[in-house]
DNA sequence: CTGAAAGCGCTTACAG
DNA sequence: CTGAAAGCGCTTACAG
């Protein structure tokens, strides 16, 4: 029989639906000899309650908004990866929701709200800081908690989990300065991403430090539009070391600069950043900055079952460590 | 004031909630100035209705199901991708379930029913024949609607969106024995998707019917993997081409071939599938059979919304096309 | 064209 | 420990 009801079990049972629904949800309020009793039904029933329905009448659908911009990057992937794995583990469910642009916006948040999640997992990280104080603000009062996933602000009271970008940054651009590398580029993105910002900062501090001016080229992440537009300008200025924001960024601009001529690593040294199969197959292979997409996912997910379960926490903004992983590029 | 409800919009308006229903749900069969002053009411109290009671009174939740095992592979969040548009443009919400593992299997489709959406894209294409059938059967049974998204079954009853992938397998291992390749290997993967089950069955009639034996060399996804496993086998085996069943399988392959001295594509030509970033990066570039995955899922997408809605359909299982992009490596 | 009422399948105080 | 009843926020015949 499909799609018993619990009214279904309860009859069949002899008690009431109150207690079918204390036997789910709060087992050990109900005498053991019953609860077998109805265990037994709804087993044999193959007895299921309606989540649409449970959602209502306790005002708790255990489902969590995805809010994203671009599934297809790398990054978008390896989060959800995380995110779905520990949902699952807890129980909750998963819906997404995409924004097409700054006009979408406000009409997403609002379905966001509509859909009576419990929590809100935001990975979009191409809003401004204005933008995202409003959204928060709008989840703040349809009380819905949100956890930024790979996401930076200045707000430091929005709950949060993400790499220090801006430091792995600088760390990466001192080790280039250290080695001797002067014409040190920054190969970042024409769209504003929040953590490409946050690489521009870490850059752009190492270098000024170095007494050396800052040097940071925005292209496209498409690599028929990249490749041109690199090669355009190496042709004519010369370069010994760069820093791909993205992985398949690098690898882009290293086989742009040996078709220049250039010899990677020794006269232009390339890395990158996240450690994607882009790095393992490049030749020669990427050095890059790991960074643990997939344990972000994972570790906004946890924190935000903990937020909706009002539990103690400590640090509501999680960074987590990132390593640098030395390949053939540099 | 955030949360209005139907009964706010109600008395604001001076009208019943079923009126304030209708507007919304049919709008043409209220009087016009009702109408108005209904919407003007909803516009100020910035109403939207409640999804989950809705989705329990009227038992449609506008939620496609998603079912997808592993939710990092390149073609997977390619379908998303064209999933999520489509689904957005379509005004359907997104829910997303993954298995893990087999034993998961049950367990996820029960879940998938209780959570009452109203459609299901099935992206698992790691089933056997007769799982898939049953997995059919008890969506049947629970009355919701399923296409197969880029996975082949041979049950031609169930809707389905793909490629033909035997044939686009079949021509490209012909294109390689037209130019006079013989020892040609294709690799494949030890984990038994149904898309790699076609490119081999394409594969294997192409050189029979040259009076070659087949080989098919199966091997891990992971680079960590493969890459050993590769050099071990063809330091001592020789080969002249070989069609890796996705593209970053075939650049890894092309870098093991070339550590070992051979000359692409001259000595050995390779070529992949899907025309991922992975064939564009690579050196030299990979020429790959061009697969429309984004397509295929904003395709099945849109054939599910045609199902859900009962309209009229004059092909349940569509082939997209493919194409071959011709570049360095072959 | 509009409203009153029942119902979707659950949960949750409230009594007992 | 258990049940009767109200209610979650909507939709949908049914009358009128």
């Amino acid at each position: 029989m499909p799609n018993a009801t619990i009214y279904d079990v309860a009859g069949k049972a002899q008690v009431s639906l109150a207690t079918v629904s204390r036997v789910l949800n709060n087992p050990d309020k109900v005498n053991e000899a019953t609860r077998e009793r109805v265990l037994a039904v709804i087993k044999e029933l193959g007895y299921r309650p309606n989540a649409i329905a449970r959602g209502l009448a306790s005002r708790k659908t255990t489902t969590v908004g995805i809010v994203l911009s671009d599934v297809t990057r790398a990054s978008t992937s390896q989060l959800l990866g995380g995110i779905i794995d520990i949902a699952k583990k807890y129980n909750y469910s998963i819906k997404l929701f995409s924004i097409n642009g700054e006009l979408d916006l406000q009409e997403t948040i609002r379905t966001v709200v509509s859909e009576q999640v419990d929590g809100i997992l935001f990975l979009d990280d191409e809003l401004a800081s204005d933008q995202m104080e409003m959204i928060n603000k709008q989840f703040d009062d349809a009380n819905i908690p949100m956890v930024l996933t790979n996401v930076l602000t200045r707000d430091k009271k929005i709950p949060s989990v993400a790499v220090d970008y801006e430091k792995a940054s600088y760390e990466i651009t001192k080790e280039l300065l250290e080695k001797g590398r002067k014409d040190i580029y920054l190969l970042s993105t024409v769209r504003r991403y929040s953590v490409n910002v946050e690489k521009e900062a870490g850059y752009s501090l190492a270098m000024k430090e170095a007494g050396l001016e800052p040097r940071i080229f925005k292209t496209s992440g498409d690599i028929a539009i990249n490749t041109p537009h690199f090669t355009e300008y190496f042709k004519n200025n010369h370069v010994d070391a760069a820093i791909g924001v993205r992985d398949s960024i690098a690898v882009s601009f290293m086989n742009v600069i040996e078709d220049l001529g250039y010899k990677v690593p020794d006269e232009c040294a390339v890395v990158g950043f996240q450690n994607t199969k882009y790095a393992k197959l490049s030749r020669p292979n990427l050095t890059c900055v790991d960074t643990p997409v997939y344990d972000i996912g994972a570790v906004a997910m946890r924190l935000l079952t903990k937020i909706m379960k009002n539990e103690e926490i400590d640090n509501i903004n999680i960074k987590l460590p990132h390593t640098v992983i030395r390949r053939k590029s540099a």
